[in-house]
DNA sequence: AAGTGGTCTAGACCACTCT
DNA sequence: GAGTGGTCTAGACCACTTT
């Protein structure tokens, strides 16, 4: 029944594995050094290559060491570190609705950061950028879900005519049009008293709470080419998420 | 210079996941079917069963297929899924600031639970709680970060005693104190205007926004025993968060 | 009993890194 | 050139699931 006893009955490779996580958290192994070759080990637990290497295998795949040919195994950690991790399989995903509302009342503008926006942004002065700012809507086309603004590389700007029929993130637009691959996003969610302009579109009084979400997202060279804020009437909308345990193994 | 050239020069068992990925892809092994055992690999590529073994455990480590003894190696996906992810190394790591925040004023009560607050907690009513109601500050103590209230099942009370010393999320003092583990927390983040009495202690006008997170915490049963809702004045605190693109292999 | 994947051995050659 | 990990073969036995 119990699966604990990890000593006897289980595979001589995971024992191995074991005796050695053991060593390194007792430090016999400090992190940043290399343990002993796959022929040493062979010789010292009288195992074969193959069962060493799967031993060391689990022990990469635990995060405690890293292999790399001509050098040898370095020890990157003492203890598995417990990971809790959010995962989402696609863009779209991220905003929780997106495939189920649509942006209308699109307003298009050419412009170029200057000092304030680039700071704003998170880039220098001078880049070019297609502003979009529309409204996001459900399906019934009632009460609008949020307002949103986007900074959008200009490279990017020819996605102005397929918006409209586009329901879900742009970025996955970007991605679809452009052959671009999105490879980070970065998100941050604070609160804020809703600007009058602002609260006039989404039907909500001036003041009242918003949930801003700022979010950038950056292609495969690392670069963001696209920010986006959106604004959400406090009551309307909340951002819900995961995380789960991921056991080492 | 190509590593995109994935044909020739790439190992072999390179090559045959690629073209057992294409086979799926197109169809020949639909989602839900069994793929021919290693045996029949074999024959067929005329590769040894090491060579299939690791194309095959190449496949698994994408998500194309799972494997399991006395059953066979089953289609479970397509495509590999291009997954984003985010990853915390602890409990505390969630609460960005709360390493070098502490906690004041606390009060505590015993509740259980009644119809409203089961449900408002998403749990059975009759349940027994100690209810933490308090402040959390940062080092200089000057204007709080937070209001928050915690509602902690009662058999994990005893942390009453250590809270105050304690810096850090009440999550991960309960699994010092009691070797429980986490294994997976659920967060939704929301805006709300800061009522009267909220507001007076956060130091802010009451109705000004303020960003509120509910945090759930279960443990290794899945079972939630740790219900937290913080608000956070609007213009003190930001919730950020990045995602990473995580490569498939 | 037959078929599957899981573990394991002994031995080989290769690509890479360092000196 | 010596030592490292990466790839690969041929063959064996075992644990598990289904018939």
């Amino acid at each position: 029944m119990d699966k604990i006893n990890l000593g006897l009955g289980a595979p001589r490779y995971q024992q191995l594995a074991q005796a050695i996580a053991d060593s390194i958290s007792r430090g016999e192994y400090p992190v940043g050094s290399l343990l002993p070759g796959e022929e040493d080990l062979c010789r010292q637990f009288n195992f074969s290559r193959f069962t060493v290497r799967e031993a060391l295998r689990h022990l990469q795949e635990t995060g405690l060491v890293t292999r790399r040919q001509g050098i040898g195994t370095t020890v990157i950690a003492s203890t598995p570190t417990r990971k809790f991790g959010h995962m989402i399989e696609s863009i779209d995903q991220l905003q929780q609705y997106a495939s189920e509302t649509r942006l209308i009342d699109h307003v298009f503008e050419d412009v170029v950061a200057d000092e304030e926006l680039a700071a704003e942004l998170g880039t220098t002065p001078g880049m070019k950028f297609l502003r979009i700012t529309a409204l996001r809507v459900g399906a019934d086309e009632s009460k609008p879900v949020a307002w949103t603004r986007i900074h959008l590389a200009a490279i990017y700007a020819g996605v102005r005519s397929s918006l409209a029929d586009h329901s879900g993130a742009i970025g996955s637009l970007v991605e679809k049009l452009y052959d671009q691959k999105i490879t980070a996003i970065r998100q941050t969610v604070s609160a804020t008293a809703i600007d009058e302009a602002v609260a006039e579109m989404l039907d909500v009084p001036p003041g009242s709470p918003g949930l801003r979400i700022d979010r950038t997202y950056a292609g495969h060279d690392g670069i963001p080419f696209e920010f986006a804020t959106s604004i959400h009437p406090g009551p309307r909308f909340s951002l819900s998420m995961q995380l789960d345990w991921m056991s080492p193994g």
